[in-house]
RNA sequence: UGCCCGAUGGUGUAACUGGCAACACGUCUGGUUUUGGUCCAGAAGAGUCUAGGUUCGAGCCCUAGUCGGGCAACCA
């Protein structure tokens, strides 16, 4: 299956239409630039998958530029997290770059904007800047400093360089415009004094320049050709060509900036400056705690790099902000590990049960396939005793007939072992179960050929052999947040959202022999319960395994009371707008004539009951209505016979819609009219 | 009160740039199955924010509105 006629996401587009108005497929050149002030996550993925994935589509080298010019908040640990997460995503960068390469050639061409007039030094304080900057509907006015001489400019901005003040004394602003439309314009600041160890120029500076004016040049001197960014720079593009205007040699290629959505996942937030809160409030254990929408933490809840470009990949790219749902997450995860996961036996939440006409003491091997996904995964042995642990809800004394697992004198099948049936239980003095009974159908075994074996029972269930079970730790993970979108709340902080019942640490779970040998990045799904994975806190002897995702689970659905309260919990409280009656009713209207029987009656009920509500000042404007859209015409008749009725007094308008109504070819529309 | 974006089933995207609104997830049926998984078959669900206009024809173009987002850090 080749692309029938694969459609291209916007930026691809831009690529195209550059491509066919003459740009060389040569010169084609990206870059992924982020600040190395925190962990990379789902959301830095889409980028991350865009840029080289537009390298691989067009064969052309994507840079990795770490933009680090604030020494304040930038490490050289996240700079080697950040490098680990893309090359565990599967991509190369053509070059390592770093915008600190380029602050003498940055410093050099600001002292030439110095010398055009382009650009000034400020000593006043930033609160007075921003008093002089206005507001967005009010111009702002010039510093006093705006029209200072070059020279004395020039001898500023030397001084600033060579450490002559404190931190904050002065920057070094541009000369636009103080009364742009666009604030960014109102002289941005070009460089501010830090007196701070840079990660990688260490003491050589103390000014620093600002994002502004670092981005876009360092873009020029890597001569990229298509900038990607996210849309809240979309107004910072006018300042980027702005400085671009002033360097620019037209024998070289102007870089340009496009811009895209960011990707928001439900029930998560996805900012550094939220997710770093996280990890020093201890709400989570780190950058990599599985609960973690990072990358590493992904990685450790045992996602793979597959999984989070199929899931880029599927999410697409375009200029409106959404929030995708994790269910899509979740089923690009299942969809990988569904065909490489080697499928195991686990029992998290175990009890005993006998087989009591198995021999003591004797003990089979049993086989067990790796995939049944995949023929060529193989078997593994599990071994096979009298007594076996079986998961606690996988029995019921007695149950419906909907429910497919163990009861008393019904059969179930052990996984690759026999078909067994319950025959009594043995209780504590609390009514609590501690044994189960049963007797095995001893012809039964699996694979071996018997009519027997070859019986179908209603179930299958996974166990593990008490005598051979390994002792292992679970732990299960729960959305990180009640609300589905936690920082969309004007009115509340998204702390107060934080799920308090987001990890379930199992400390006894009970595991085969074969996961023993289990190493770290191994995946493995517990047959019925959901994928695993080794955490990396596993010691020798202490299996510490974590769950990744369940398994789809139909079943589940069918329980009556889910105790899964928080599905759809909060959500609705969004500041979404309300749409007004008269919207409502338009809306609903529009459809009315496709409808029919108890929907269209219970449609003329909704817009009856909608119409209470609305004033006739808003009806009137809708008689005009195009006579082709006869749905909304029968609307606005309906809601006319509401206000009518409620003593609206008829008037020539009135009369004329009615009368319109009447004489049209749609007989819903007439039987409406009729009424009036 | 200014400027800039955006609006297509519950969710995320498509629609050859004006020609019967499609795909995936999710949901629901049924079948297969030694995983209530996978797989297979099928269904429901939007007339594309509203109104007007251009056109033989509009989700795509134009006008006006509505709603949502962004913009006034010595952050990026």
């Amino acid at each position: 299956m080749t692309e029938a006629s694969e459609s291209l996401n916007f930026i691809e587009q831009i690529i195209e239409e550059d491509l066919a108005n003459g740009m060389s497929k040569d010169s084609l050149r990206f870059r992924f630039p982020p600040e190395p002030n925190g962990y990379l996550h789902i959301g830095h993925a889409a980028s991350i998958c865009l840029n080289f994935g537009l390298g691989e589509r067009y064969n052309a080298p994507v840079n990795l530029r770490f933009d680090d010019t604030n020494p304040a908040k930038e490490e050289q640990e996240y700079v080697d997290a950040i490098k680990n997460d893309i090359e565990w995503l599967g991509f190369q960068w053509a070059t390592e770059c770093y915008s600190s390469d380029y602050f003498q050639q940055l410093y050099d061409w600001a002292v030439e904007l110095i010398k055009n007039g382009k650009a000034y030094v400020d000593g006043q304080s930033s609160e007075a800047m921003a008093e002089q900057k206005g507001t967005p509907t009010t111009p702002g006015v010039a510093s006093p400093h705006r029209n200072q001489s070059v020279e004395e400019n020039l001898e500023l901005f030397e001084k600033m360089k060579n450490g002559e003040f404190e931190a904050g004394r002065y920057v070094l602003r541009a000369k636009i415009d103080m009364a742009s439309p666009n604030m960014l314009m109102r002289d941005p600041l070009l460089y501010r004094i830090i007196n701070k160890e840079h990660h990688r120029t260490g003491s050589e500076w103390c000014i620093y320049p600002m994002y502004d004016w670092a981005h876009g040049e360092s873009d020029y001197v890597e001569q990229v050709s298509h900038s990607i960014c996210t849309l809240e720079f979309k107004s910072h593009r006018e300042l980027y060509d702005w400085f671009l205007d002033q360097i620019y040699d037209s024998a070289k290629l102007r870089p340009k900036q496009r811009e895209f959505a960011r990707r928001n996942l439900s029930y998560t937030v996805m900012s550094k400056r939220k997710l770093l809160q996280l990890v020093q409030s201890g709400t989570v254990s780190g950058w990599d705690d599985p609960r973690m929408p990072t990358i590493s933490g992904l990685r450790r809840r045992g996602y793979t790099p597959e999984s989070i470009r199929k899931f880029s990949e599927v999410s697409g790219i375009t200029k409106r902000d959404s929030v995708t749902d994790v269910s899509l997450l979740e089923f690009c995860i299942r969809e990988d590990l569904n065909k490489t996961a080697t499928r195991v036996m686990g029992v998290v939440d175990p009890v005993k049960l006998i087989i009591t006409n198995y021999p003591e003491g004797k003990e089979e091997m049993l086989i067990a396939e790796n995939n049944p996904e995949d023929a060529n995964a193989g078997t593994h042995e599990v071994p096979f005793s009298k007594e076996v642990y079986i998961e606690k809800e996988d029995f019921k004394e007695e149950a419906g007939n909907k429910f497919f697992r163990l009861t008393l004198g019904n059969e179930v099948r052990l996984k690759n072992a026999y078909i067994i049936k319950g025959e009594s239980v043995v209780k504590d003095a609390d009514g609590n179960i501690t044994e189960i009974h049963c007797t095995a159908d001893l012809d039964s075994r699996s694979g071996s050929g018997t009519e027997a074996s070859l019986r179908k029972v209603k179930g299958t269930l996974h166990w593990v052999s008490i005598k051979h079970a390994v002792t292992a730790e679970v732990r299960e993970y729960d959305r990180l947040f009640l609300d589905e979108a936690p920082d969309a709340h004007e009115d509340k902080d998204f702390m107060e959202f934080v799920n308090p019942d987001s990890l379930k640490i199992i400390k006894e779970a009970y595991v085969e022999p074969f996961l023993k040998q289990a190493k770290l990045n191994d995946k493995f799904q517990f047959q019925r319960l959901g994928y695993f994975t080794l955490d990396k806190d596993t010691t020798e002897g202490n299996l510490i395994f974590n769950k990744t995702v369940g398994l789809r689970d139909s079943w589940a659905k069918q329980k009556p009371a889910q105790p899964q309260a928080q599905n759809k919990p909060a959500a609705n409280n969004q500041p979404q707008g309300q749409r007004s009656p008269i919207n409502e009713i338009q809306k609903i209207a529009k459809k009315y004539t496709n409808l029919s029987g108890a929907k269209l009656e219970a449609a003329r009920a909704d817009i009856a009951k909608l119409a209470e509500k609305v004033e006739y000042d808003e009806l009137e404007p809708l008689f005009n209505t195009a006579a082709k859209k006869v749905g909304t015409r029968i609307g606005v008749m309906i809601s006319l016979g509401v206000l009518l009725k409620n003593g609206l007094e008829r008037n020539d308008k009135i009369e004329a819609f009615i009368e319109a109504g009447l004489s049209d070819g749609n007989e819903l529309l007439v039987a409406e009219a009729q009424e009036l």
